[in-house]
DNA sequence: CTCGCTGGCGCAAACGATTGTAGCATCGGG
DNA sequence: CCCGATGCTACAATCGTTTGCGCCAGCGAG
């Protein structure tokens, strides 16, 4: 509909054969053409506005500069900094991103999607939606397809991966309200069959261990889901268990905002009877009340590295040895108003 | 890398020419073969896991059943309903959906990433990010290029758009505030080079004199943007201007929070001492205090429609007459403690 | 029995690029 | 003066589909 202009074109405008203007106009080869040739073809496409057919390329060279991210639900506010990480650095390179949303209430619908994104011969794939253990993932890493997983990590899975540091993250959350002199602490407890639930609970108990501060079997409560609803539920009911508690370490921010609703409900205020820490820092925490402290990761930044790092294995063909590397990008805490000094 | 099996294989195998095979697998031309013929080459293509190659096919076809959607800000939680509508839908028909991050801060992005969308070839364009003077839009249009704007529209552009009804949004909020007895009603505009923003503005001028009540010019005051701070600041120079005023509309929820700081800063409460609107209904205005009142404008559906309206335009491939067509989804209202009798 | 149709299929030419190979000068060295 | 090397360019095959066209057999009608 729009441009009409092709290399044969630009080629008998600039009085060359097809194949010396395209080796002219690819960086790769243009050493081989004589200079004077490569500035008149280059000219002459300007001048043309030409523009290479990509599927025409991609039909001869196998490669569509093409890379497909999964998403577990688009609507998440977590997802968009990483889409937009990631699409920026995609494009610095030439390359595209296209975007599929798999319905996370059908557990199926992944590998559909990763099915069309494989027939759509993208280069490459960005994962978020992996499991613990994901049939999927393992497919892809088997079938020797390029994938990199961001923010979830698969058990037993040669792919490699950039997330979050778990560990960190909740050692910050935990040395913060030690530091303002928390010793009963509970946590909310995110899905433990998804990579960040399961870590930032063994995170907790790990960091809680290690300062010598009792957790229990009874101390944590596990949230069906990263949502306000479950984590309403799951804090509620750890709340009954243990009215000792001073401060709950919530596995994100919605289950955070849940808590918040649970205290409230039970006639206690956050902050001031309950400190409460929330998990991701998500937009308008702040404006919450009281404002949720939180722990930041850099997702956006998460989302250039994964594109960078499924750059680097596309380009470098034979970088096997780097499968398995796990990039974990180091997390801040944004202290508010929902942790404060225990009331004793 | 990973399927190698192609259209001549599997007519090798169907043992037919690949022309035969061609024609059976494609849904159009399957009635001018064979039904066994056709059925046998079936069979052999699943039997092989047979899937077309979107290059090869597009390279002929000069079609790449793939449509670009560019969003002012990916991370706005706003975009995610109507991007997760649109790639649902256009899934539904064998599309997918190339995704473009336009930096609004950088004016000259929007034509950036558009040009590079269609450099990919798209088959169509889902535009979100037009102003009302949009010279990119104008060029699209021009160029007979099939696009869709969604949510904003542009002035004096033969294209169809997807937009919330701001007329009816704002009739709700105004209508809501009057049956709850307000009359002195304020209004934080958005950027007037935006359509939402100017309508907003046009509409709530329009239903306060519907109603018999007075604006005056120093009842509205415009943000600079659709964001906490700006809101926060135009709420502020209307309220200091306007001590009378007991309730504001705004023209988004941001908007609407940055108001409920100036209104605390004055020592004053929302609802109690000032109700406020907002609109768009973002996830988590439930949990603010007091919860906000917000006109729900249904985004994903603005999505799948602007997906839909695209393909119609894709299919029909006369559809000159239906242009300039626009369709409004109706809002509906979110009636939280934001908005309360005025305590006279 | 012959002729014209028509249902099915194969042939081959595209689509627009990339790339291995061959050819053709020109140049320098022996 | 000849020969090999070198630098540049052209030729042509190829990627995997789609599609206009022609061919052929079989059928019914005259």
């Amino acid at each position: 509909m729009s441009d009409r202009v092709t290399l044969r074109d630009v080629a008998r405008e600039a009085g060359v054969h097809t194949s010396t203007a395209s080796r002219a106009l690819n960086a790769q080869t243009r050493s081989v053409v004589n200079p004077q040739t490569v500035d008149r073809v280059l000219r002459v496409a300007r001048r043309l506005g030409y523009s290479p057919n990509p599927l025409a390329r991609g039909l001869r060279t196998n490669r569509t500069l093409t890379v497909g991210i999964v998403i577990p639900d688009i609507e998440n506010p977590l997802f968009g900094p990483i889409i937009a990480g990631a699409e920026s650095a995609l494009g610095d390179e030439g390359y595209s991103l296209l975007i599929a949303d798999a319905n996370r209430a059908d557990p199926t619908s992944e590998a559909a999607v990763v099915n069309a994104l494989i027939e759509r011969r993208v280069d490459g794939l960005i994962m978020a939606t992996a499991l613990r253990n994901d049939a999927t993932a393992q497919s892809l890493a088997q079938r020797g397809i390029p994938t990199v997983l961001v923010n979830r990590t698969a058990n037993d899975v040669a792919l490699p991966s950039i997330v979050g540091d778990d560990h960190a993250g909740i050692g910050l959350a935990v040395e913060h309200l030690v530091g303002l002199g928390h010793r009963s602490i509970g946590h909310v407890a995110g899905p433990r069959n998804i990579s960040t639930g399961m870590s930032r609970y063994q995170a907790f108990l790990s960091w809680m261990q290690s300062l010598d501060l009792e957790v229990g079997p009874d101390g944590v409560e596990e949230a069906e889901w990263f949502q306000v609803e479950p984590g309403y539920e799951a804090a509620g009911a750890l709340f009954d268990r243990r009215p000792d508690l001073t401060a709950i370490v919530a596995a994100n921010d919605l289950i955070a905002l849940g808590a918040y609703r649970a205290v409230r409900e039970r006639g206690m205020e956050v902050g001031v009877d309950i400190s409460i820490t929330g998990y991701n820092d998500m937009p308008l925490l702040d404006l919450m009340q009281p404002p949720l402290t939180s722990v930041k990761v850099p997702y956006r930044q998460m989302g250039s590295e994964a594109a960078a790092m499924l750059l680097r294995v596309l380009t470098e063909e034979g970088g096997r040895a780097d499968r398995a590397v796990s990039v974990r990008l180091v997390p801040t805490l944004s202290v508010r108003d929902s942790t404060l000094p225990p009331t004793a």
